[in-house]
DNA sequence: TCTGGGGTCCTAGGACCC
DNA sequence: TCTGGGGTCCTAGGACCC
């Protein structure tokens, strides 16, 4: 059966009434996207790399998760586990380096900063990506807009960006997506209006519409709707039917309504979680503990930068996946009777979970803790019988953190926090950390016949 | 041998209340 | 056959994102 038979010819009645004069010059959305974002930054400090295949990858050297175009062209697809494309590594000479999030991290926020100077109104929406409000332009103004927030981000920065510009974040996606395949040189699409727009939306897969995931995008092609075009008209009322407002909102924004307004302000984030599959299968209790516990302490240090309280503690254990042998894979809660964010509290009722959670005999691959109930620090509500118990474990952890302040990083942890080895990632291709770390500040070396950069560490 | 990690939002259904 | 009805709050799980 198919529910989406009634497609509407007509535009529903209550959307915009904007002549097309008015709507060239409303509000736009622009998604302003790094390039492969993690090989250009690792390109920015190696230039040899340039023209070459590069894929950095996941945690653990697991998966691709940022491929160069060369590599896109060799067939590397995204997702792939590293062990099984060997050869193709081999043969093309690809660079492959694990994952260096300090320096992704470093150039994003550099990125971020030049972004929001020359557009005040943006929403970071992630490492690598940001929307920003655009207003009172017509098409031919945000053309050079877009490119010319190209030129600046590269020129500061040596990272290659595109930006895809429209009325919703949804149509500034499709357009996003329309300049990476086009491989418009001047990295920028507008996604327009009328005639053209419908051209540009019927060449956009329905899968890879923005808020369509695989579960979705299968509905709509049982549905006869293969293409952005076609889910534009399609009506939103039986969409939202079978998909709840979720599918609605696509449908919406693709007519120019927008759902999304930007958020330049986001609240406080609603839960933090850490966690890491070990290097090598884990079986002890112990050493269980000594991974998980460090997630914990971690997260207390992120907490109280965020100035919140934890309510509640969820950790979980699971065995490897893909693992052959018995299978386990178990969570526990733990309502916090006062919510805090020191280490001591946290790792305590890390420790009460874990070892309920623990069986024997099984190999355990990953583990991981969620703080959520997040509360202000400083509105949280004391209970009368834990008041001393709980102060006194705050007040240790402002002595370590004013001393960690003063003589670097962890230089005093607590007894049962440990150096991190237990469970501890692969990352045999790491490159420096070029721009955070002394040690890994780039040398230059000059002679008479040649420059070159290399570095020493 | 080897398959990431950190999020958000929505919804259905259960518990509970009057 | 029929067993009250309506409301709120909470939570687990699903779907999606990068």
């Amino acid at each position: 059966m198919h529910f989406l038979s009634i497609i509407s010819e007509n535009y529903p009645s209550g959307y915009s009434t904007m002549s097309d004069r008015e709507k060239s010059k409303a509000d736009h959305f622009a998604l302003v996207d790094c390039n492969n974002f993690y090989v250009s930054c690792e390109r920015l400090f190696n230039p040899s790399l340039e023209g070459r295949p590069v894929i950095v990858l996941s945690n653990n050297d697991g998966c691709v998760i940022s491929r160069s175009e060369e590599a896109k062209s060799i067939g590397i697809k995204m997702g792939m586990p590293a062990f099984t494309i060997p050869d193709i590594i081999e043969k093309h000479k690809v660079k492959v380096f694990s994952t260096n999030y300090t320096l992704y991290g470093d150039i994003s926020h550099r990125i971020m900063n030049i972004l929001s100077s020359l557009y005040p109104e943006i929403e970071i929406y992630s490492i690598d990506e940001a929307f920003i409000l655009i207003r009172g332009m017509d098409d031919k103004a945000l053309w050079k807009a877009g490119e010319n927030i190209r030129k600046t981000i590269l020129q500061w920065t040596g990272i290659p960006v595109s930006t895809g510009i429209g009325t919703t974040k949804t149509l500034a996606k499709a357009a996003s997506h329309h300049v990476k395949n086009s491989g418009g040189e001047k990295g920028v699409y507008v996604a327009g209006s009328g005639k053209e727009q419908d051209v540009f939306l019927q060449n956009l897969p329905v899968q890879k519409v923005w808020g369509v995931g695989e579960k979705y995008a299968l509905f709509f092609q049982k549905n006869n709707i293969y293409n952005a075009y076609a889910l534009k008209r399609a009506d939103a009322f039986s969409v939202k039917n079978r998909l709840g407002v979720m599918g609605q909102r696509i449908v919406l924004e693709l007519n120019g309504v927008c759902c999304y307004p930007l958020n330049n302000n986001p609240e406080e984030k609603k839960e933090v979680c850490l966690s890491r599959s070990f290097g090598k299968p884990i079986i002890r209790y112990d050493d269980l503990e000594a991974a998980t516990v460090n997630y914990a302490g971690t997260i207390a240090g992120k907490l109280r930068k965020m100035e919140l309280c934890a309510g509640d503690l969820l950790v979980f254990v699971m065995t490897g996946k893909y693992a052959r042998g018995p299978q386990y894979v178990n969570y526990k809660i733990i309502h916090l009777p006062v919510p805090a964010n020191n280490a001591p509290e946290l790792i305590h009722y890390t420790i009460i979970a874990l070892k309920q959670l623990f069986r024997d005999g099984y190999q355990y691959k990953k583990s991981g803790v969620i703080a959520s109930g997040l509360v202000p620090a400083a509105g949280r509500q004391l209970e009368i019988w834990n008041e001393k118990d709980h102060q006194r474990s705050d007040l240790i952890q402002s002595v370590m953190d004013n001393v960690n302040r003063k003589t670097g990083n962890k230089s005093v942890k607590l007894a049962i926090e440990n150096d991190g080895s237990t469970g501890k990632m692969k990352q045999e291709m790491l490159s420096p950390k070029y721009t955070t770390s002394w040690e890994g500040i780039l040398q230059v070396k000059m002679d008479d016949t040649e420059s070159k950069a290399e570095n020493i560490v």
